[in-house]
DNA sequence: AACACTATCACGTCGCGTGAAAGTAC
DNA sequence: GGTACTTTCACGCGACGTGATAGTGT
C-alpha cells in the first residue's frame, strides 16, 4: 500500500506553511523530501507533512531553528531501530531538556497571555467609558 | 511634589526593556523622554515608565510598532483636554478597532498556547517512555 | 584621574516575504 | 502549445543585538 507522493504546494496547503518556509525548514536541515522528481521537483510523503506539523505546533514555544533540529534529531535517534546505545543515551537526555524548557516556555506563554489579556481588557474598558 | 528623573539604564530595569528597544521606540515615536540633560543624557518620568509598561504588555499581540503607535496616539487625543471633537470621535473609533482586534489576538493566542501546550506534553511522554 | 553610565552611528541576525527568470508536468 | 506549478538566486524587512568610539556626571 503506497501512498501518493505530494509536491511541496499541496504540502503548504495541508500544512498551512508557506512554500518558502518548507523550503527554508529543509535547508535548515528540519526536513527532507522524501525524493525529487526526474525534473527536480520535491516530492513528499505523509511522513514529513506529520513531521512539519510537529514543528508548526512547536513554534509557539519560540525555539531556535537551530534548536528545532536538535530537538528532532534527537527523536530520530531514539526513534532509529539501528542507533547506538550512547547515542541514544544522549539523545534521550537532551530530549529531557528540551522537554523542561518546553514547559517552561508554557508558563511563560501563559503569563504573556495574562497580560495580553488584561491589556485587552483594559483597552475594551476605555472604549466602553466613550458611550 | 515633583518626582526625581531616571536616566534610560534606571528605565530599562524597571521596564524590564533594553536600552536600545527603549531607544529604538523612541525613534519610532512611541514615546519621548521627559527632557534631555545638559550633556544629552535622556531623562525619563514615572509617566514614560508607565507608557513602557504598557507597551510591554501590548507587546505579545503581535502588533507592528507603526500599529503600536496609532494606538498609542489614538489614547493620547482621547486623554488629552484639548482634543478637537472631531480628532476625539477619529480616535474614539480607531481604538475600538484595536479593541477588537486585540481580543482576537488574544483568542489567537490562546490557541497557539493549546498546540504549545500539546506538543510539549507530548514530548513528557515520549521521555517519560524511555525510563 | 578614574569609573560607571550614556550618546550616536552602523553593521549583523533571524525567519521568513517577495519578486525575477527559467525550467517542469503526480 | 498553453497553463499551472515549481526551481534557484537574491534582495528586503521588522525588531532589535552588538560592538566601536566618544562624550557625560541624577
Amino acid at each position: 500500500m503506497t501512498t501518493r507522493l505530494l509536491q511541496i504546494g499541496e504540502v503548504a496547503e495541508q500544512t498551512g506553511l508557506s512554500l518558502r518556509t518548507v523550503r527554508y525548514y529543509e535547508q535548515m536541515g528540519l526536513i527532507t523530501p522524501e525524493r525529487r522528481s526526474d525534473g527536480g521537483f520535491r516530492l513528499y510523503s505523509s511522513v514529513q507533512v506529520t513531521r512539519l506539523r510537529l514543528i508548526k505546533r512547536m513554534k509557539p514555544l519560540g525555539f531556535h531553528i537551530d534548536q528545532m533540529r536538535e530537538l528532532l534529531e534527537a527523536r530520530d535517534t531514539l526513534h532509529a531501530v539501528d542507533s547506538a546505545p550512547a547515542a541514544r543515551d544522549a539523545a534521550a537526555h537532551l530530549l529531557a531538556e528540551y522537554a523542561q524548557s518546553a514547559n517552561q516556555r508554557v508558563r511563560d506563554l501563559r503569563e504573556q497571555l495574562t497580560h495580553a489579556q488584561d491589556f485587552s481588557d483594559q483597552l475594551a474598558r476605555e472604549v466602553a467609558t466613550l458611550t
